[in-house]
DNA sequence: TGGGCATATATTGTCGACATTAGCCATTTT
DNA sequence: AAAATGGCTAATGTCGACAATATATGCCCA
């Protein structure tokens, strides 16, 4: 995995990404309640840390927050997931076209021994680097549209959530190898610099992905 | 107008609107610097409050925010805007579908009421009324997708930059009569279920109008 | 004279205390 | 007995002061 570069510069930053980590890993329920003292004495930070940090989440869309009465972890819900697949369809279909459009060759030509590599590991029944190789497929196309906002938007807020649920309601690892064929055809579209091509087949490789999760979910 | 129901509670509250106002329409202008202390002594609240506004407004992409160094207002750049076109493009088209999908009949006889009262008023030549039309028609559409992350990406975050591109660019009221014939189309799609079709014609709109803004820029 | 380093200053980051509000429980009234 | 009202408690909202950091200034040295 590449670089992430979120580097914590002062208290409220790390407390920030402790928290996160806490609530998308679960150790923090979902739908709990976020006391801003009881935070404060765990954490051993001031209470305006903590409201920060808290302040930060929430344009995450990891905790909802009501005036004057305090902020909750998000509820986990069927509709949820559903709903948060359907703007990753929107915004890394059109992220896929972006990239075709903008990346680079170098950036492309790295993409794809990326894949090369990924596609040894799995290869050799290492399945467990699978989510890593996943995410890390999906981070290069969403920086690779160039476009600071669909960057935004999915790095510092949707993955987040995704990983939440991931976490959380237990589904790790599935569609290894159809997946690893659809990131191969997705870069060779973007390699042959088809807008068109490479934004219907990241649709379709996510809707594939919300309708497996939707299987799981209704099976399991 | 329907309600947009910003209620503010908290002098946070009042503070945030308050600035993300005067950022918009220009009175702060772009890429200058935020400083607390000064914000707090001319908005009569404490330091605290300002640092809450401004967070909120980072968040939301009006500004940007150095650890230890302060906040700028962010700066107009036109490669920044084509950026808001393109994620437009694609959370609106994607709220196309889903509305086309997810309204109600009722809604969807509400908006065409809607479209025929805002098409009288164009007739009469009240192009004053235009821009709020067309902010209340994509209201609608969004919020009519059901999804609580493309309503929030959208109404609390680009809306307003979009808008605070339209205020300090001077690029109020274009493509009056051709902008509601799209309209049109677009309810019609959805009024017939036509996922595909209102998603295509929602993207198309959006690129009309990026297409129309870029020509203003090169020529203005 | 130009560059690097130490100091100075102004701004942001953090903290603890106070003010204000929401929710709860007991009491009262119909 | 049920509903409404009043106060009580515990949490959030707000504030001013202190600490830490970055930028500007000026001095020293090559």
């Amino acid at each position: 995995m590449l670089v992430k570069s979120e580097q914590a510069i002062t208290n409220a930053d790390r407390t920030f990404f402790q928290l996160r980590k806490d609530i998308v890993e679960g150790i923090i329920p979902a739908s709990s309640k976020l006391s801003e003292m009881e935070l404060s004495t765990k954490y051993e930070v001031s209470r305006a840390v903590i409201r920060e940090a808290i302040n930060r989440l929430a344009t995450c869309h990891l905790v909802e927050r009501k005036a004057n009465v305090g902020a909750r972890v998000v509820a986990l819900s069927p509709e949820g997931l559903i709903q948060l697949y359907q703007v990753r369809e929107a915004l890394e279909g059109m992220a896929a076209r972006l990239a075709a459009r903008y990346m680079s060759d170098e950036e492309i030509a790295d993409m794809q021994a990326l894949l090369d590599s990924h596609f040894d590991k799995v290869k050799d029944g290492q399945s467990y680097y699978q989510e890593a190789g996943d995410v890390d497929f999906h981070y290069r196309i969403v920086t690779g549209s160039k476009n600071d906002h669909l960057i935004s938007v999915l790095v510092d807020g949707l993955y987040h959530l995704v990983r939440m649920y991931r976490v959380q309601l237990g589904m790790a690892g599935p569609r290894v190898s159809t997946a690893f064929d659809e990131h191969r055809h997705i870069v060779n579209a973007i390699a042959n610099r088809d807008e068109e091509l490479a934004e219907m087949l990241m649709r379709r490789h996510i809707l594939y992905s919300k309708n497996n999760i939707e299987k799981k979910l209704n099976h399991g």
